[in-house]
DNA sequence: TGTGAAAATTTCAAATG
DNA sequence: CATTTGAAATTTTCACA
């Protein structure tokens, strides 16, 4: 399933919208996109049973949750077989600490973002979880001073 | 304001649920976390203001959005100046294809997330955007073959 | 897709422990 | 003083035009 979906100017409205605040009621997004609120629903249900809409997640401040330092780890898995990556990955993604995990075309065969306490947190981790494991080849660890989220995801004009 | 905020296991509970459903009504929260909706209203406006809720997403599926192809860009922006990298951010933020961007620490300045229609969009985005660029010493491409969104982000135990 | 009414939820002031 | 209660205001949802 990796079709995409005809999407017409409401739609694309609406999403626009709800990636900004997804908690927007029916009401207000009927107000913004001038069709009537049960037909802004019936466009959302549509929307989110048809793929296009995964989910709705909370953005949290990592800082005040006691993580305030994050990384990226470039992890070489070797050797590079299904039988390896597969436990690899599960146990990755079941860490506290990671954030989002990404299976990469290139020498390096992940990457890991994590959010950790501080240095010796990472330190910890990079140590316990990645370089003492027999599949994982290396490790290279980068700092984040600072994220950003970009604009809505829209279709290519 | 870095600090912590301080969160009991009502808070915490309330954050993991929200967590896999931004949606969630303030009854059904009640139902899970035993306390009264209003209780939960209360609980959920506090953290929002104390800004340790920065804001409510959809994740959407970008396939179905036409962007089936995701890359990661490593770039290093030279010299490495305030005057230099304060319009590369907002200029690489405001490209339709931008998801993330991170600024590390090391030689890879930047880390740019992108969905693209295709590998000639990317082609065409690495050339216009990126390489064709006085202050971009070095772009670095590598395809996402797939990404995953890891737990909850809690306090660490 | 819109209307309108019923059901459900949110929200707030007052009460409670 | 955080939490609950209970009722009013708002929103969601659905049958039907």
């Amino acid at each position: 399933m990796n079709d995409s979906v005809a999407l017409d100017p409401v739609d694309l409205e609406l999403l626009r919208l709800l990636q900004n605040d997804a908690r927007m009621t029916y009401r207000d997004l009927s107000a913004a996109v001038g069709v009537a609120p049960s037909t802004c629903l019936d466009r959302v249900t549509r929307l989110r049973r048809s793929g296009v809409i995964l989910g709705q997640e909370l953005r949290l401040d990592a800082s005040r949750l006691g993580r305030p330092l994050q990384a990226l780890l470039s992890v070489q898995v070797r050797p590079h077989r299904r039988e390896l990556v597969g436990p690899f990955v599960e146990r990755i993604r079941a860490l506290p600490e990671s954030r989002a995990l990404f299976h990469l075309a290139g020498p390096e065969d992940y990457l890991v973002h994590v959010a950790v306490t501080g240095t010796s947190d990472l330190q910890r981790l990079v140590l316990d979880e990645f370089t003492s494991r027999k599949e994982v080849a290396r490790v290279e660890t980068r700092l984040i001073f600072q994220r950003w989220e970009c604009g809505p995801l829209l279709p290519p004009g």
